[in-house]
DNA sequence: TGTACATCAGTGAACGCGCGTTCACTGATGTAC
DNA sequence: TGTACATCAGTGAACGCGCGTTCACTGATGTAC
């Protein structure tokens, strides 16, 4: 059940790929490229010419597609969030369709989610978040606008959800809820930096794991 | 008790600026204005230029004290490494000192901690390990390897002490102590990108509180 | 105490390269009558 | 079914700018005799 979800979602950038017209295409093909050059090299060292060498295109070629080198950035951002969301979209509605309790669909959930980062080598969104955070003077006011929005809703997300658990569950310790949502996000977070850094794929999931056993020592029995 | 601690680290980077002779404090003087920017900009967009202008003297000046850029990365990232090691082994002596108890001992520790990340402003040292990871290209071979090695020590010496505290406390859940003693370090790194995404000076502190809540749980009674 | 030389801490001008961006032009495909 | 025009999806060449880097040169400070 739960490789038929990952099945489903990962090669989800590539599937826009095989879209209407050509030029669809081809823009889309550029933005693949991106991706996967952002995540090795970061958004500043991905030359247009090497991303158009790949395509098999002329520079030219690029900005007819998009006006600027920002807009390439604005385009793969609102994608990847969008991707990302949906993911944890569908593993939440999934983890609360195989329980009705909050806790329990939480710890399915964050199973569901760590498996997912066991299967997925090192291409997580989360990426772009830390690198347009990293990069701050490249991108433009919208960028970080829509990296703040995006994170707001993660907190919202979660915070909702733990709140739900927290009517049901007393907790072990008193808790400050709005750090807990945004918990899981600043792990994922540091753990794409230290699993990049050590090169260590597994890295993600073992951290995603433990903030696990902390929700279930914190609420659970 | 904890003031002492923080207004003794804090200004270790201006410190050395008051060095011996007139090459040392220019050298000094460019290495904090490098710090100051990379950490607002990211080190690909900080210039050469900006950093002589703002320290006075010429561009040539900056390549008589320095190789190349990446002499300057390799530089700085000595240094803050360091500096950041010494924060570290002086908190934990200090902790040390006022518990004998390992589990104690760390929960001052990570009080210290959290209390010091709410006393400075964005200024931290882990900036630099995600710097490194998020501009690969960037950066030379030696400075990934002292990115590693310095993530490495953290991982030994946090792991030592989760073995002592494991040793007199049966964790209340099994715990992989490994990922446990990269814990620490991932959400710091993720509280890093978070805060300053978020532009959210206090949420470092509360993220590392949330550790020493895990901590509390895991092995407490 | 003065002279000779060496090192320190830079200056100033120039170079070359890559990179993002522009602009006039073009062949292929689609649409109207 | 053929012609006229419009849009699509690019090409090719050139530009300008910033950036890292080099190199020959220099005034000030330090050291040896």
């Amino acid at each position: 059940m739960v490789e038929k979800l990952v099945e489903k979602t990962a090669p989800a950038v590539q599937l826009e790929a095989a879209a209407r017209s050509k030029g669809e295409r081809t823009r889309a093909r550029i933005l693949d490229l991106a991706y996967e050059s952002i995540i090795v090299k970061g958004f500043a060292a991905t030359s247009i010419d090497e991303l158009v060498e790949a395509a098999g295109i002329t520079k030219s070629g690029f900005f007819y597609h998009f006006k600027d080198k920002n807009d390439l950035a604005r385009q793969l951002f609102e994608r990847f969030l969008a991707e990302d969301e949906q993911i944890i979209e569908t593993l939440e509605s999934r983890a609360r369709e195989l329980s009705d309790d909050p806790l329990q669909s939480m710890l399915i959930f964050l199973n569901l989610y760590a498996q997912m980062m066991d299967d997925m080598e090192g291409l997580h969104p989360g990426c772009m978040v830390a690198s347009v955070t990293y990069q701050e003077r490249m991108f433009d006011g919208e960028l970080k606008r829509m990296n703040v929005e995006y994170l707001l809703r993660m907190r919202e997300r979660f915070l909702r959800w733990f709140g739900e658990i927290a009517a049901s569950y007393p907790s072990r310790v008193e808790v400050d809820l709005s750090a807990l949502a945004d918990h899981l996000t600043t792990i994922v977070e540091g753990a794409i930096v230290m699993s990049k850094a050590l090169k260590d794929e597994a890295l993600m999931g073992r951290q995603t794991r433990l903030f696990r056993n902390h929700v279930k020592l914190l609420f659970g029995g």
